[in-house]
DNA sequence: ATCAGATATTGAATCGATTCATTAGCACGT
DNA sequence: ACGTGCTAATGAATCGATTCAATATCTGAT
């Protein structure tokens, strides 16, 4: 394995000269700097990251922890972040938690041990503790989708209230009035808050009413099994508009709804749902839905952690982004 | 920050037990292991990795560079290629080159200069000459979904020729004969393999034809103009077996199809994707598809990794898996 | 009490890049 | 020839964990 001494050895300078042509190449002489670029790429001599991180103290890359990395959502903030990281001469290493809280915590345990220059993390666990930790050993943290509490820690989310407010005021304002909520347990927060937006815009027509149907799951299939559930009480029973606590199950409930002989979205039932996926543009009825500014999330994220790494002891910040409404066929 | 040396100092052994402590914990009597672990969770220590493994010269992470984050096929094999590292003490960290080269190419720099332990990648561009410098370099790679021409990396991938013909072989035992290939460009290695494997299973049924048609992508959206064109004919002009490149296409297809008053899928039409996405079992008719061992692959990824570490300088190993035929609704 | 043989502990040397105080080399003016 | 003021290059010390030869401590047998 090659090393700076080598390429010293072989370049007649000294070990100094060599890092300097690779850290602080205008304190090199041309000729001299020539020379070790050249005796390097000869060589084949790659920086090895462990002596460097260990003497320079500063690491160059930052950790992501998703819940799912084939959840587009987060796929899609991964790569912003990386995008953005690498503007700024770091690399994003992507760990995928998959809703287990164990391993979680073992990505946690290696970035720690990496000395990471920071940690994103959209969490599963109850890792305050750990997150607290890890701010203590000088390590910034920002939370994904999701605020602190205690707003110790920095974070991006999204103003899911607000969210289900749009996607119900935008039924609402074309005429529909006898809403459906269909979302599963409101244990989760972001589902919860997609409710009490719909209810918030649901009590400014008095004329109008929202009714909640739980589903089993954040599925297709346990969408499916809802609108096959509200199908059985013929048509005069139905709602004439739902919003969907995410497009996985508007699209359920699109396919059981469209087995109905005779009954039509948008004109006799308008749904919407939350998320966009590229499926909710190419469903049979392209999908009205609510979008939430990944791209932007994503860069803002490692904005932040940056910001965090810079002013060593900054106070947090917490960036809520407001979500899109993005109107299709489903709602027309 | 606290070091190794501050544990030993405040537990009052040397700075050589504490190692032994954390490396071979046998080798130190209980009384002072059980004081030196105290310890280190009173200050809160946690090891640096950058000074271990510059003195261990071993990495405990492996690199794992993926096409496309967000697609099920990866992210499944990532989430198994995870489990069974962990099996063995390593870590996987994921990069996203989102079919970017110059992505890919960052993720090669640093994963190379931190010295990881091996390499996992499903190449985008000419990255040849990379692997092999990484090779020479002592650091095994392995390909994800391709194979060597030259066969002097490992590799696990998918016999996508038997995978087309098991899903063809599969309509013409259930009487279909006239059957339609849509795919977008035969460029792709997996798609015109696909298309081979088909071509064979009809060559064996005299009174078949096989009919290939050109998508504009591997998308839904591209499969719903396929299917829509195809439906211009007219009843009678129509295939009664239709095989898609993939999962996505096939739902396109089958949103084109099921508008043509009283076509019926699979009585009038069967049809079947390749790859089993979560889409396919909640399509509106139960899409059959060909579906690839992703965990498994993910797993043996891992396995031809770990072995190439073990015997330096091993001969690579080509691992082909059969694909699976699942059968649904649409081809019953 | 003594010694052999385990067992436990010690601590200096080491990995490779960075840092920085020191030295070398050079140009120019007197 | 000599001093001044630069820029360029040097190389020893350093980061923190691991390794291993050397040493200390303990056990049990004689």
């Amino acid at each position: 394995m090659v090393s700076i001494k080598d390429v010293a050895d072989q370049a007649q300078v000294a070990v100094g000269t060599v890092s300097n042509v690779l850290n602080n190449p205008d304190r090199v002489a041309e000729k001299t700097r020539e020379r070790v670029l050249s005796v390097i790429s000869e060589l084949g001599f790659v920086r090895n990251d462990a002596a460097r991180q260990l003497r320079a103290g500063l690491s160059r890359t930052i950790g992501l922890i998703v819940l799912d990395v084939s959840n587009p959502f987060f796929s899609s903030l991964a790569r912003a972040a990386e995008d953005r990281a690498a503007e700024s001469d770091s690399t994003v290493l992507l760990g995928d938690s998959g809703h287990d809280a164990g391993r979680e915590s073992r990505y946690l345990d290696v970035f720690e041990q990496q000395r990471v220059k920071g940690v994103l993390i959209s969490p599963v666990g109850n890792v305050d503790d750990r997150l607290e930790q890890l701010r203590a050993h000088g390590v910034p943290v920002v939370l994904v989708d999701r605020m602190d509490p205690h707003r110790r820690v920095s974070s991006v989310s999204v103003d899911d209230v607000a969210g289900g407010y749009m996607a119900v005021k935008h039924m609402l304002t074309r005429g529909r009035r006898r809403i459906a909520f269909i979302g599963a347990s409101t244990d989760i927060q972001q589902v919860a808050d997609r409710l009490t937006g719909a209810q918030q815009a649901v009590a400014e027509y008095p004329d109008a009413e929202l009714e909640v149907v739980e589903a089993a799951a954040m599925t297709v299939l346990a969408g499916r099994a809802a609108g096959e559930l509200l199908a059985e009480r013929g048509r005069e029973g139905l709602p004439d508009g739902i919003f969907c606590a995410n497009d996985l199950l508007a699209i359920g409930v699109m396919q059981a709804v469209l087995l109905i002989r005779g009954l039509r979205i948008p004109e006799d039932l308008a749904l919407i749902g939350y998320d966009d996926i590229d499926f909710a543009q190419s469903a049979v009825v392209p999908l009205s839905t609510v979008r939430r500014p990944t791209e932007l999330m994503g860069r803002t994220a490692v904005e932040l952690l940056l910001e965090a790494i810079d002013r060593t002891a900054a106070e947090s910040r917490q960036v809520i982004f407001q979500p899109e409404l993005v109107t299709r066929g489903s709602t027309l």
